[in-house]
RNA sequence: GGGCUCUUAGCUCAGCUGGAUAGAGCACCUCCCUUCUAAGGAGGCGGUCGAAGGUUCGAAUCCUUCAGGGCUCACCA
């Protein structure tokens, strides 16, 4: 139990002994530097069930709390603030017992408390691109974060892998290919198959224009267009099962796969399991017999199949076409059911941006209206989009963000940083070469994730990520300094250090700490890695004002040294822990 | 037009269920490397929290209206 679960239990006791009644809920907060204290209980808001003056109120718990709780040493109150003081003694002690605590702040799963975490969930027609990179960067994230909190967590993507707009690149690559493969041009599979849906737009908009010149109105042109035409052939060919589109279809996806492992493993994200639309798509269609049946759905006199959400302030949608194929959601009904099968899970996350936030509102009514129980436990990650100074990423107009191109950019600039600074001798060029890459996706992760998942990031890839202040590099910096300091430390751990007198900034760090671990719950809860993203930061801050105000080695007396030096192996330790809840590591030297 | 969402310092962002004088970083200006890594630290400058009302002991936070931005309202995914 922590001091402020102890005290609340404690004001409670107070409340009911000094004034006879029952206090709802106790609210406390950090005290503000400008007064003496730790921890701050607001009288204000007691003021509802107990009458009287907030000072006489706020003196008389204090007074309580002094002589029932051991850590009170004394208090203040200033208007409707309790200030109390607590026992050096109690920091001491909290930093013994959980100094060389490997799991600090984590939850041990327990029991089938699984939740599954879709992320990423890609076009196999394109390469991944600056979304997706902030996609798989929250995924990955909060996955981490729900598993620290205690649950056991499935990481999955959903790959679209079929569909016209596949069947777009299919058909540029079989007419303009001259039978390309990524061996034979050196490029990542990913790319080369994105070059053909580029390809197939540019050629598809010539013979546009060129229908148009004949005197064929735009539309019209648009449906006319002979690739548009082969191309919907070509989805017909591929749903009746042709051997010839399916192995076509067979060897480029397989090119774009081998092309986003790399890029996953680049960007340091992974799955359990990969589910493919094109084994998903049927999902559904007997779902929506079953919600029939059982008056979820209705039948218009066409034959399309409908849901009526008006009593929730939705508008009436469609699960079913008049010709009897699915639609997005049907799908999407399909593989929740599916997933909930594969895996016993309690909750699922999907993780996908906010243009879908009215698909996700559908869903989840929907499987909930099904009756399925844990259809109360979904939740949809909305991430705002990412926006360049020229606006929207456009693949069209070449104006999209190449996740690979990011990645290898930010870890040139930590390059040449690192080379200027030159903190790398006696280093091998693979080991430099290693550090450069985790500052620059350090530079990257963080800047991304430390913002709310909500928001909608304004990126200037040339300016947007900086290396100094409130950044990745600042606090893995702190890190390998910290490092520094260890390797020369002594590693004797059993000293008594009771007799310390706590230094304010290193009284401030134990406070910091004792944070981490409700820091991780409400991670968890609100999915926003971006607490631990401001946490970690927050920490470091007052790990480098110590580090510069306090002597570490060069403290009186020895047990001095060793507590310094594992204070600050500590805030290591959770500087690391913290950014591996992000998906950041941390080196030894930079 | 309906729905959802965002607006906090010149810029990028914190600010948790309403709590003390709204906080950081970048940029700009001062200082600090014969001490453990200066990618750092100490300080300064900078705010009518988009606007106006309301709720109350107390509002950046809750409610209403308005302005501006974004997304969305397909028998596309």
């Amino acid at each position: 139990m922590d001091i402020q679960q102890l005290l609340t239990l404690k004001v409670k006791e107070a409340a009911s002994h000094l004034f006879n009644v029952e206090l709802p809920l106790v609210e406390f907060q950090a005290t503000r530097k400008e007064f003496e204290g730790d921890i701050t209980l607001v009288v204000f808001s007691m003021l509802k069930v107990i009458k009287g003056n907030p000072v006489q109120i706020g003196t008389d718990i204090g007074t309580y709390l002094q002589e029932k709780v051991t850590e009170v040493t004394c208090f203040n109150v200033v208007k409707g603030f309790l200030n109390i003081v607590i026992a050096e003694s109690y920091y001491l002690d909290f930093f013994n017992t959980n100094k060389t605590n490997v799991t600090y702040g984590f939850v041990t799963p327990k029991g089938a408390d699984g939740v599954m975490v879709e992320y990423s969930s890609p076009n196999t027609n394109k390469p991944l691109h600056l979304g997706h990179v902030r996609n798989n960067l929250l995924g990955y994230s909060v996955a981490e974060i729900l598993a620290a909190s205690g649950k056991n967590v499935y990481k999955t993507q959903i790959i679209n892998d079929r569909g016209i707009h596949i069947c777009k690149s299919m058909l540029a690559w079989k007419k303009f290919g001259e039978g390309q493969t990524p061996t034979s041009t050196g490029l990542k599979g990913d790319k080369l198959v994105g070059n053909y849906y580029v390809k197939f737009d540019q050629e598809y908009k010539k013979e546009i224009q060129s229908l148009i010149a004949d005197g064929v109105e735009v539309e019209e042109a648009k449906k006319q267009a002979p690739l548009l035409i082969e191309t919907q052939e070509m989805l017909r060919k591929w749903e009746a099962g042709d051997k010839e589109v399916i192995a076509l279809w067979r060897m480029m996806n397989e090119w774009v796969y081998a092309g986003f492992e790399e890029t996953y493993a680049k960007l340091g994200v992974s799955f359990d399991k990969n589910y493919y639309e094109s084994d998903t798509y049927t999902l559904g269609k007997d779902v929506v017999e079953d919600g029939l049946v059982k008056g979820v759905f209705y039948k218009k006199e066409d034959g399309s199949v409908w849901i009526d959400l008006s009593d929730e302030g939705l508008d009436e949608k469609l699960v079913l076409r008049s010709d009897g194929t699915s639609v997005y959601i049907t799908q999407d009904i399909g593989t929740a059911i599916q997933r909930a099968k594969d895996f016993s899970v309690k909750g699922m996350v999907y993780t996908v941006g906010n243009e879908q936030d009215y698909h996700f509102k559908v869903l989840f009514l929907i499987l909930k209206k099904l009756g399925f129980s844990w259809a109360k436990d979904l939740f949809h990650l909305s991430y705002g989009m990412v926006d360049l100074p020229s606006g929207k990423m456009k693949s069209r107009e070449g104006t999209v963000v190449d996740a690979d191109d990011l990645v290898d950019e930010m870890k040139n600039t930590a390059e040449i940083i690192s080379k200027e600074l030159g903190k790398l001798e006696g280093y091998s060029d693979a080991q430099k070469q290693e550090v450069y890459k985790t500052i620059g996706l350090g530079a990257l992760k963080y800047y991304i994730l430390k913002v709310d998942p909500k928001k909608r990031i304004l990126f200037d890839p040339k300016a947007s990520i900086d290396f100094q202040g409130n950044t990745g590099p600042f606090i893995q910096y702190t890190y390998a300094r910290i490092q520094a300091i260890v390797r020369k430390a002594s590693h004797n751990q059993s000293t008594d250090i009771s007799a310390i007198k706590l230094h304010e900034k290193e009284k401030e760090l134990l406070k910091q700490i004792q944070q981490y671990p409700e820091i991780i719950q409400q991670a968890a809860k609100q999915y926003s890695p971006a607490l631990v993203a401001n946490y970690t930061y927050d920490l470091v801050k007052a790990y480098n004002s110590f580090f510069q105000n306090v002597p570490i080695f060069g403290a009186e007396t020895e047990t001095l040294i060793l507590f310094r030096a594992q204070l600050s192996q500590w805030v290591g330790t959770i500087i690391a822990s913290g950014f591996k809840l992000l998906g950041i590591h941390v080196p030894e030297r930079m």
